[in-house]
DNA sequence: GTTTGATTTGTAAGCGCTTACATAAGCACT
DNA sequence: AGTGCTTATGTAAGCGCTTACAAATCAAAC
């Protein structure tokens, strides 16, 4: 098969310039190493070539690919969405594309993924959460691969975390609970099988709970994945129950979404009959009715300071550093005091 | 800087399995091709040296990279989420990888994206919308890179569009609301300028004006970005105007949800005071209150859909056929009788 | 025990680029 | 004009893989 006009490669550059692959080269990743006669004719030729570097080639030969590699637990719902925006926009600023794929909670299908990305020349990873198993990270070590992890603040992994306190985080939404005078309270979590984040998220309100001289045991918990729906379902087998709570803590926003749908439909009204609050403060959070409180995520400043400490460790091939950042309160309509 | 283990090659292994590069290379590609002994020997090795295959290299001597690309408007909201997800998701079970990247609504960016992802090897484009400057058609066409449309269908196109009707899709609802009995229409519409899907719900709306004896260039409209605050001060300048309609017909769910919002901020009740409408049916509409009444689109279904028909253009390598798929108005809450 | 054809394996030539190194050119001084 | 710089360009060796082609092996038929 002729093609009629072929792709054109450096080569044809260099031809159509008359001057070296080096030198066509070096126009366009060194630009000051060549002088400015040179470098305009060389810049017509690809022009007029319409010529693209091959990405493959330049990848092998320089081994270096300008891309990080991100995998998310999913892509379902827009949790992760505002800081991976985030984090693509800095790593687009500074000349990185992102490769963005999703584990869907599986361990497995995340080590997978992990290897892909490698595969392809991924020069970073950014993941989220510290747990998993350690033939993960020694795999990640040998590959000499720089990795963050994000959505979480851990000091104990050698890998620098940029993220926040889940634990602490959930805590103080859960003294706020109770500080609203709640004293039967039950949660909606997400799976916390291969969640750590949703399990520090559960002990924050135990913790909160121990600390006001209530009996974490007490605690009715629902784990159900994460899910508008699934929320719906978790709220309504909560409500079912004999010792009926007044505030019900999600573990996410989604999760509290599906909640209100569902108390909406079962006529129970938010927060006069049932406090509810989230997890995230994600977009969705003020949208809907009543309005959600909530624990707000610096979203946006996660996914720059990822971005930025990743490709630091990148180019400087030096060891990262963590960052922590903070959560708060963000108080809206959905929770309020128990009806008497 | 000596490294302790370096990253294993195709060699390592073939000197480890004791065979040529090539065996190695047909274990791996072409498993039949190598009989069975030799081949456990290989895979053993493989699983050994903890080997992967290095994309780029790969890519490069097969001239296939098994990445498909696409490029959406948007990220920032949930719009092409669904559809994307479904894209994805057929395309792994073809073996293929998604990279995705976002053009925000700019031509010129699109252009660029698409000679990177061009760059970087994609078998296939996977296009949103089909107006675009011939230049990207002849550039694509010189490339030899199939490419489908989505989110449209016109039949004037060379590339094969996987998508449905914006026109008729709007024009259905647009009536629907006039038999509810309003006269007074707005509408709110995302900016048309690089967007034909956009435009063409405008004109979908039109002609329904004009279908029911009313006069199109009585529409109010506003053109705005995509986005729920600006959808929700497009509907509080709508209805600061003298003659106010009795029902906005909002060009996507997006802008609708913003609309929803300003409208109960402003203490109007939808749809007791003013009626509401969207587009897309995209998750959140069932989740805001009221419900929204808006226009269905197969996201799922379409997602699917373009991915067969790429991968079977790009392993074919033949021309593609275009798929329309059937939208429906999907009746909620949000629209209801004019006030009276 | 040959011969023949099919099957399995090896050899080696790229794929299109970057970059270390070698060479040439330019420039400011003597 | 010659010296010793610095700076610009060219030469060519890979990067790690696939694959056309050649060579070797094997089995069945004579």
């Amino acid at each position: 098969m002729t093609q009629d006009r072929a792709i054109p490669t450096l080569d044809d550059v260099a031809k159509a310039a008359g001057v070296s692959t080096a030198t066509v080269s070096r126009c366009l990743n060194a630009p000051d190493r060549v002088v400015e006669s040179t470098r305009k004719r060389v810049l017509a030729a690809v022009e007029a070539l319409d010529y693209t570097p091959n990405f493959a080639a330049r990848v092998m030969a320089a081994k270096r690919s300008f891309t990080i590699g991100a995998i998310i637990p999913t892509m379902e719902n827009a949790i992760f969405a505002l800081g991976l925006q985030a984090f693509q926009e800095e790593l687009h600023a500074r000349g990185y594309t992102l490769l963005v794929s999703s584990s869907a909670y599986q361990a497995e299908l995340e080590k997978e993924q992990i290897r892909t990305l490698i595969a392809r020349g991924a020069d970073g990873l950014l993941l989220i959460g510290q747990e998993r198993d350690p033939s993960v990270y020694d795999y990640l070590k040998r590959q000499n691969v720089p990795t963050v992890l994000a959505w979480t603040y851990d000091t104990e992994t050698e890998h620098p975390c940029v993220g926040f306190d889940n634990h602490a985080g959930m805590a103080r939404l859960a003294n706020e609970v109770i500080a609203h005078g709640h004293r039967q309270i039950a949660m909606i979590s997400s799976t916390t099988h291969d969640n750590d984040r949703a399990r520090e998220r559960v002990e924050g309100v135990r913790s909160a709970l121990a600390e006001n001289g209530l009996n974490p045991e007490d605690l009715a918990l629902i784990e159900t994945p994460y899910g508008i729906d699934t929320g719906a379902d978790a709220f309504a087998q909560i409500i079912a129950q004999p010792s009926r709570p007044t505030a019900v803590i999600c573990g996410s926003d989604v999760l509290a979404v599906g909640a209100l749908r569902q108390a909406r439909e079962m006529g129970l009204r938010v927060p006069e009959d049932v406090s509810i609050t989230g997890f995230d403060d994600m977009e969705l959070a003020s949208i809907v009715f009543p309005a959600l409180t909530t624990v707000h995520v610096p979203h946006r400043q996660m996914g720059h300071a990822a971005a930025t400490e990743l490709v630091t460790m990148v180019e400087q091939t030096r060891a990262g550093q963590s960052t922590l950042l903070e959560t708060y309160v963000q108080k809206r309509d959905s929770l309020g005091a128990p009806p008497s």
